[in-house]
DNA sequence: TTTTGAGTTGTTCGA
DNA sequence: GTCGAACAACTCAAA
């Protein structure tokens, strides 16, 4: 019998356990939808990398990919129709967007007698399996990642058989729409730069990677974020290959596996409270005052284009809109400043994020930016302050990163560069708020909220 | 059942 | 310059 594979962010034809599944049912039609809802919200770069991700499939799936814009809920039992398939196979999606939408489309398909098979997830162990022996969730990180470490399983063998994908032309299609115009270039969103940028890291920056990892002038991350959002890779094979390559797990590949986990401990977090994906986990935290007047607003442009006047905080920002990734250490240091020092709403730094971020997920971000403001799991403890001058010295201590993109500093020596202050440096912003005044600012609020 | 200690990512202050 | 303490309140899991 026919099916439908129906792509989301799981853009591979190798390791794809829902593709797989579809071909061994028989003739397999691989649909992507293009959804109004993501193509609205993603920035330029984005955009850029879903649109060569999809060419890419279609490559590797010999041109038999259907494109089709619009609403999934339509889309996706048309196409199964036009198909005449039974069944529309898909990865499971745990996100609160991606569950909606799926139960509303598997409401629509059965009614005509097809089923929605979910099998797999982005996950290595699915959102809602990690669970407290009386079957509660996790809200702190370490005792979820030691329950979730021992329910890792193998990746299963799953060669996808091409040979059954429906030749292209059976079902209409479209042509993907132009990719965006970029002024720097993005890694290569395909299958094979993935496994090579992790080949790469494997044997050149996992040595060292937690030392590494926090100094963003070096490229001492993985830079896979952005390959796992899309599902160009998945993170079984990753772990798989770190079983293998450590025989005594060493420090640097245990620490790469527990930041592999904290993706899935925030989709574990976001499975269980939908509602956290926009609000306060942490409730009483509504009560904490934030600023949301006309001058915040003007605060807040300053912000998104880099110009605080701090600089390790307007590179991030710049790294941001020119590359489309920000380094970990930056986001929380550009994170701490909007909540921090300028007393803005996680909410705005988050969309902002969502935008521009490639690797943008939903469960990541703004978990992330919860854990900053204090409003999260585990959440920082509420006199955790960033200081960006000391954490400039501290992670770019020769300026390195900052002089990449901040160029108005270029020239700026060593010394200065850190805080070049009030006096300033010819050409770049003075400081836009005095960092130790909002820091007993902020320190005051949170004072407010606990009551005293 | 109750108690106890630890918990991703920091900063400041005073000795 | 270095070092330890203090900066809450709460969750979790082991004892």
């Amino acid at each position: 019998m026919t099916s439908v594979m129906w792509f989301r962010r799981d853009l591979r034809g190798h390791d794809n356990e829902a593709l797989a599944a579809a071909c061994a049912d028989g003739p397999c039609v691989p649909l992507f939808v293009l959804d109004p809802v993501f193509l609205e919200r993603a920035g330029p770069a984005r955009l850029w990398f879903l649109f060569g991700a999809l060419e890419s499939l279609n490559d590797t799936l010999g041109g038999t990919l259907v494109v089709r814009a619009g609403d999934p809920v339509e889309v996706v039992p048309a196409v199964a129709h036009e198909a005449a398939a039974e069944a529309v196979y898909v990865a499971k999606d745990f996100a609160p967007y991606g569950r909606r939408r799926d139960m509303a489309v598997a409401a629509v398909l059965k009614k005509s007698g097809v089923r929605l098979g979910g099998v797999g997830s982005p996950y290595a162990v699915e959102p809602g399996s990690v669970t407290k022996d009386d079957g509660s969730p996790y809200a702190v990180f370490t005792p979820f990642y030691k329950r979730w470490s021992p329910l890792l399983t193998p990746l299963g063998e799953s060669d996808p058989l091409h040979s059954l994908l429906v030749a292209p032309g059976a079902v209409r299609t479209q042509p993907l729409p132009p990719r965006p115009k970029l002024d720097v270039e993005l890694p290569t969103p395909t299958e094979t730069a993935a496994h090579e940028r992790w080949e790469w890291f494997a044997d050149n920056a996992l040595s060292g990677y937690y030392e590494k990892r926090n100094t963003p002038g070096i490229d001492g991350t993985s830079k896979l974020s952005m390959y796992l959002r899309f599902g160009l890779l998945h993170p079984k094979q990753l772990i798989a290959d770190l079983v293998i390559d450590g025989t005594k797990a060493t420090k640097d590949h245990e620490h790469f596996r527990s930041e592999l986990c904290w993706r899935e401990f925030y989709a574990d977090v976001l499975f269980h409270q939908p509602n956290t994906a926009w609000e306060n986990l942490q409730s009483k935290m509504v009560a904490m005052r934030v600023d949301t007047d006309g001058r915040a607003k003007a605060r807040f442009e300053k912000w998104c284009r880099g110009e605080t006047g701090y600089p390790i905080v307007d590179a991030g920002m710049r790294q941001l809109l020119r590359t489309g990734w920000m380094h970990n250490r930056m986001r929380m240091i550009t994170a701490s400043f909007l909540v921090k020092d300028l007393h803005l709403p996680w909410q705005w730094g988050a969309r902002h994020f969502m935008r521009h971020l490639v690797d943008g997920d939903i469960a990541s971000n703004n978990h992330g930016w919860q854990w900053t403001a204090g409003t999260g799991t585990d959440a920082a403890p509420y006199f955790r302050i960033f200081n960006p001058q000391s954490q400039s010295e501290k992670f770019d201590p020769n300026g390195t990163y900052i002089r990449e993109f901040v160029p108005e500093l270029a020239d700026c020596p060593t010394r200065q560069i850190h805080f070049p202050g009030a006096g300033g440096f010819a050409g770049y912003a003075t400081p836009m708020v005095d960092h130790s005044v909002e820091r007993e600012e902020s320190l005051a609020r949170y004072k407010a909220v606990s009551g005293k």
